[in-house]
DNA sequence: CTGTTAGCGCTTTCAC
DNA sequence: GTGAAAGCGCTAACAG
């Protein structure tokens, strides 16, 4: 069954296409009359306009992409989903991707969303394609960088201090086991720009005191799951574990949870401060603290951004900047 | 600056636009030195074929439309996210909308879909929109229900032994804690036929022992996490709480812990048996037994249904049904 | 106020 | 093997 066109709707209404295409658009002069019987008859038929039509024709889609590392992330997500309220409310459409971290399969999603003509792309990037992202944002499509910097990519962003962040998580930690120094440190992927920062701002803690990282308790993660059980297993199985871990993220954080459980080690044994959104572990330990991000906040920028570039290509590049809060759920 | 066109390559690439066009679509026959050679073009180009006349001229977008009630929930973007590698791999793309469980939302994101011209929609409803659902699934654009029936509408459907599994998991507390009937039973909304079926389950859990629910241990949720915490205060505020809850999904099992937190009610009081995707919380207690749905394998049927769909417009519909495997994880 | 028409970027006959 | 040209469904001048 093929689907109507607006020339069905016309001849079915006794008028021109262009009266019909008026009435669609709410554009130029169309009798009140005339108006509500085409409108009659697209309802009628059950008439959906073709989009694809309509965007190659005004050579606009009203549409933005968005490519997230991981659409199953509920702190993703989250972001995402201001993003597209906010930008339905202005006429928008968000189109999502999921990289699965993955830079090929990025390259592919961004290449998709090209050639869907889409008018900005909102990227939390794998760290790569720096290449083809710079060229994008210099040739009409619009780029707001999210959560994570891309190396030789300047454009509209929104970020996160995570380093002043992690610096004062493990301040905290610091502070209340003292110079004995065992405090291990869950880190995330060294081509991710948040979890280099973070690293650093954890390793910039223990130097304020005149100490070093111990290399023994530092464990190269990956932001999965599996990575954060690793971790785990590693620490938590010698002689002298670690009296505290500050993990990069919320992935990692249940992660190393899984592995105290496999261990046998009760869960309050260790104190842990995170990153990330950790809703459900929140509720059921007194010993996880977490590095709150606020996806709502990231999101609204993220829109906000958008929205304004949009409306105006060139106006200067602009970079936000939030603080992550810190929360000590510890008693 | 305005993208660049099959023409702009066929002019720099000295060969006509009909040419492009078939190496683009490896179709026809063109002399593999002009093959070559036109390739090199685009490349140095940066040149993006535009989907939208591609579509339009060729009367199929290979793209496919998924309308989910919450991305933010891990249980359906697993799910979804196995949807997309499957149509992938077979040259589909896979578009998502989320309704908010709103079934304006719901009709808006649908009609946008339709518009996009996609050939297939992937639908986890709200329950509303019947009329238009199966109007759509008669008209050339195949449907294909998941998780979630919707009244009136008879297409191909992924859908899980609700009622079976329900049923189980209450006579398994009913088992434990005997006919005193302590055993509170959390709700979703009866608008949506999951809920309706896990409490159509318990319930005959009950009756099988001739008794009948005890309609004050029975809460009328609507799958939120708030709805999960007002049941929690209404139940655990008495003087004889009950002994065990069985809740209808996720959501409401993790606002059931929060409201026993709030009133500082040890999480391990009560034995909780729960539908969903709970893997955060299962780390942390071990008296919360859950229902796993299993995402991945729904998301490999849809993707199947979907699939032999698109190729064989006139097979008779599918329904495939699913039983949730009840792990029982409490010592 | 309404209709005619050109053309968005692409694919696809049909000639050559 | 390759090119010329029609046309997918729609919008936007331009006429009237």
């Amino acid at each position: 069954m093929p689907s109507l066109t607006i020339k069905d709707v016309a001849q079915a209404a006794g008028v021109s296409t262009a009266t019909v295409s008026r009435v669609l658009n709410a554009s130029g002069y169309v009798s009140e009359q005339i108006r509500s019987h085409v409108q009659q008859v697209m309802k009628e038929l059950n008439y959906q306009p073709n989009a694809l039509a309509r965007s190659l024709k005004q050579e606009r889609t009203r549409t933005v992409g968005i490519v997230l590392p991981d659409m199953t992330n509920p702190y993703f997500m989250t972001m995402a989903r201001i993003v597209q309220q906010r930008l339905m409310e202005n006429g928008y459409h968000l189109i999502y991707m999921d990289s699965g971290e993955n830079p090929a399969k990025e390259l592919e999603a961004i290449e998709l969303l090209l050639g869907m003509r889409i008018e900005a792309l909102v990227l939390a990037g794998t760290g790569e394609n720096g290449e083809l992202i710079s060229h994008i944002a210099h040739s009409g499509t619009s780029v707001v960088l999210v959560d994570r910097a891309v190396d030789g990519v300047l454009t509209d962003s929104v970020v996160e201090d995570n380093a002043g962040a992690a610096e004062e998580a493990v301040a905290y930690l610091l502070g209340k086991y003292g110079t004995s120094g065992a405090i291990a440190l869950l880190n995330g992927p060294e081509s991710i720009s948040t979890a280099r920062e973070r690293s650093e701002g954890a390793r910039k803690a223990i130097r304020r005191l005149g100490m070093e990282a111990r290399e023994d308790l530092v464990f190269a993660g990956d932001y999965t799951r599996q990575s954060g059980r690793d971790a785990c297993k590693y620490w938590m199985t010698r002689d002298e574990p670690p009296q505290a871990v500050f993990s990069a993220n919320n992935e990692m954080t249940y992660g190393f949870y899984q592995g105290l459980r496999e261990l046998g080690i009760p869960l309050d044994a260790i104190e842990v401060v995170s990153f990330g959104e950790l809703d459900a572990a929140t509720l059921f330990t007194n010993r996880l603290s977490v590095i709150y991000q606020n996806p709502q906040q990231i999101g609204e920028a993220v829109a906000e951004l958008v929205l304004k570039r949009l409306e105006d290509d060139a106006r200067d590049r602009e970079r936000r900047i939030f603080s992550p809060r810190f929360e000590l759920t510890v008693r």
